[in-house]
DNA sequence: GATACGTGGCC
DNA sequence: TGGCCAAGTAT
């Protein structure tokens, strides 16, 4: 537990003053913040930011306000357009939440957000820091708003060296104290604009931060040392395959489940990920797959699949199965496991695809046109193009 | 409190 | 190149 030094209000009160000065000089011109403040807006942008760098969601961000321009519009779309327009975003229940609080919204709320932060914070997809984001940035109330950006700004202000999480309180505790009803909304985007553009991570600017006379972190010279956090797990590595079956109309996926990783994502078909390479994946693993795609089960590929070294019997090799052309593999990295998946490419006959697709009621065929897919998948596609002989793509195989 | 949950950029 | 990092939430 540190004891949090209180700064005396004067100098609180002028720093704050310095600091919102700098911001009307020199704060980034963000599309969320173009216009007058709408609580759709600022919430969808909220969402989408969480987690996640600003480049990276922007161009989503413009495309979802296109689409779906009011919380109403984005209420009655489809559940699938929504998914796959997030596809490539990460963190995918994120879109499933979104969807879920636009509804609740326009269901409990007549589709006007709640102007408060305890209301805020029961929607589905809210939690403390997003509702006291909305509540600040739309609805200019003195919320503390406490982020990754505004946690390291607090560490080295006031040298907190528990490591994160167990700092949170303390944190919280000193954020608080600089938050005021002027220019409440303004405040906590000063805040992590001056956190991303003048104390970053790395090499901070010290010499240009309008706090930097009351940074005791500064004062004790190693401002980047903040906030300490606790040493991170070694990441796992798994192992699989991933099936690209060509028709005529493109490319078989599954709905992927609504809960767990990807989940209510589209999907390509795989076999189990599994932590060991050993025996083989790429054949008795890869084996059973195509075993339970034939007979149906395709959507529960991780629940049920033997694991390797288990002596599940070896089912017959299936009609056509050299026609498989090994594309290659490559690797993605996950939050909390690194994937090694072997890319297995076939073209499917009409007959064949309308066998697989009555068997596995959670399989469609996604027009190769479409980019709905997770990256994880996408990146097989990519190999796929990059290695496969164009006669896979032919209508008669 | 610990863990699950994506992705891309940077050094 | 592997680890770190980015506007967190749910369980």
């Amino acid at each position: 537990m540190t004891a949090i030094i209180l700064k005396d209000e004067a100098l609180v009160s002028r720093l704050r003053r310095g600091l919102l000065d700098w911001y009307d000089a020199h704060g980034r011109a963000l599309a969320w913040r173009q216009g007058a403040r709408d609580a759709y807006r600022v919430w969808l942008s909220e969402v989408m930011l969480q987690q996640t760098t600003v480049p990276h969601a922007a161009p989503y961000y413009e495309k979802f306000l296109t689409l779906w321009p009011t919380v109403r519009d984005l209420a009655a779309a489809e559940d699938g357009r929504v998914m796959a327009e997030w596809a490539g975003l990460g963190y995918y229940a994120r879109a499933r939440r979104l969807l879920e609080c636009a509804r609740v919204v326009v269901r409990d709320y007549d589709g006007i957000f709640p102007a408060n932060e305890a209301d805020l914070l029961k929607l589905p997809g809210f939690g403390p820091y997003t509702a006291a984001a909305v509540a600040a940035i739309a609805f200019d109330l003195p919320a503390n708003v406490v982020d990754g950006n505004i946690e390291r700004i607090m560490t080295r202000l006031y040298a907190i060296d528990t490591p994160l999480p167990a700092a949170k309180s303390d944190i919280r505790l000193a954020a608080a104290q600089w938050v005021l009803p002027e220019r409440a909304g303004d405040w906590p985007q000063a805040l992590m604009d001056m956190a991303t553009l003048i104390c970053r991570p790395k090499s901070p600017v010290c010499d240009q931060c309008p706090l930097a006379v009351a940074c005791l972190a500064l004062e004790r010279g190693a401002p980047e040392r903040f906030p300490v956090k606790l040493a991170k797990l070694p990441k796992p590595r798994r192992y699989g395959v991933v099936f690209v079956m060509l028709t005529g109309e493109g490319v078989v996926v599954e709905r992927r489940a609504d809960k767990g990783l990807l989940g209510g994502m589209l999907g390509l078909p795989h076999t189990e990920w599994v932590p060991s390479s050993s025996p083989d994946v790429s054949g008795e693993v890869a084996r059973n797959a195509l075993a339970r795609f034939r007979d149906g089960g395709g959507n529960s590929i991780t629940k049920d699949a033997p694991s390797v070294g288990d002596d599940a019997p070896t089912p017959p090799p299936q009609a056509g199965e050299d026609q498989w052309v090994v594309a290659g593999s490559y690797e993605h990295v996950f939050t909390h496991f690194a994937l090694t998946q072997e890319v297995w490419v076939r073209r499917l006959s009409d007959e064949e695809t309308a066998s697989m697709l009555r068997a596995n009621n959670a399989w469609q065929i996604l027009p190769l046109s479409e980019k709905a897919l997770p990256t994880v998948f996408a990146k097989a596609l990519k190999l796929k193009d990059q290695t496969v002989t164009p006669d896979l793509f032919r209508s008669n195989v």
